[in-house]
DNA sequence: CAATCTATTGAGCAACCGCTCAACGAATCA
DNA sequence: TGATTCGTTGAGCGGTTGCTCAATAGATTG
């Protein structure tokens, strides 16, 4: 994903991708410009000439996200195998830097407009692209779901809950833990088809 | 000689209580010491003379917790009314402060170790409470409840899912669509008699 | 070649944070 | 009374942050 590139079609992309590779170190709320133009092996004064730091974090995050959405909906999956996949990677151990990302996005949106909006267009996105499952499983005959975009809130908003249980240590709760409550949701919410 | 806490109200206790004001009028992230200092009248040094901040910042949010928890528990209603008040009072919104401190806490407990142990022991109180009014409703039959912690649990997260919604101000969700599927959700687990 | 312009630098600024510590007033003790 | 203790003060320290701006290097131009 994080493309070294010697050919970088400038100075602001190359500051963009290190933006990008230090959000997928750090977190969103731990990282720093200078951290940035270290990584870019880049004067302060640059990332301030092309950003605003509030601005490139979001273009930032939402070039991460970017990427994961097109990892969801590429190829046409039928929708059984769709979801399984959803319901398998969600609390993966190397998806674990994307809910803390999420998580994190959360957080800051009260505060930072620019990531607000960027967070709100991911969520439409990955709740609209949920949702379709949901409905092509339907109509196939796979699961019932009577009203897929309330079924698609409800299973990412238990998702967001679930991860940040995860992040801040509950008691008595694992990855695994974790997947198995989104799985019975989904079978509560769409029937006994799993 | 006796001049421990026989004081009705010492100085401690005073800047205890003006630390609890501030994280309910400024929230957990943006409250400062110097925020604490000033409402309690008092000068910087005596606070860091009592406390450090991240101790007092946790004590001062599980003396609102434990408030609210009392709230909670006091009295001993019937599970169904029991049930309702839960759902009803969830997402009121003079509660909304609350589950604001709720969702920083959580997010601030990856760091804060002090933080991460009021959240445990609050979330875990929360969620005995939940599994206790679920298995009274079985017993008394108004619902089914089969694994009434695993249940507890779902419903908690789903809960701060969607809370994380409402504060990152999510399009298409305000107060009353975040109950609705949080009651939905209570149906689908405990069966449809409700 | 010199002149011009643009991209880039990084020391340093201003603002914030939690926290320290020498100093002080008011009790208490001898 | 003077000496001692202790709660209390607040200017200021050390550290962090995003960001500025005069100075510089490098390419382009006449």
């Amino acid at each position: 994903m994080a493309r070294h590139d010697d050919a970088p079609r400038g100075r602001r992309d190359l500051i963009l991708a290190a933006a990008a590779e230090v959000l997928l170190t750090a977190g969103l709320k731990a990282a720093t410009t200078r951290m940035v133009t270290d990584r870019a092996g880049v004067g302060t004064g640059l990332l301030n000439h092309y950003f605003r730091w509030p601005e490139l974090r979001a273009l930032a995050w939402s070039a991460i996200f970017d990427a994961v959405a097109g990892d969801i909906n590429d190829g046409n999956r039928p929708p059984a195998v769709a979801m399984e996949r959803y319901l398998a990677t969600a609390f993966a151990p190397d998806a674990w830097i994307y809910w803390r990302l999420w998580i994190e996005a959360t957080d800051l949106a009260g505060t930072d407009t620019a990531l607000a909006e960027a967070l709100s267009t991911a969520r439409q996105r990955m709740q609209d692209s949920l949702a379709a499952i949901l409905r092509d499983g339907d109509a196939a005959g796979c699961w019932r779901a009577d009203d897929p975009d309330a079924t698609a809130l409800r299973l990412g908003a238990l998702y967001d809950g679930l991860a940040g249980l995860l992040l801040s240590g509950a008691r008595g709760l694992d990855t695994a833990a974790a997947e198995a409550h989104l799985r019975t949701a989904f079978r509560l919410e769409c029937g006994g088809g799993g």
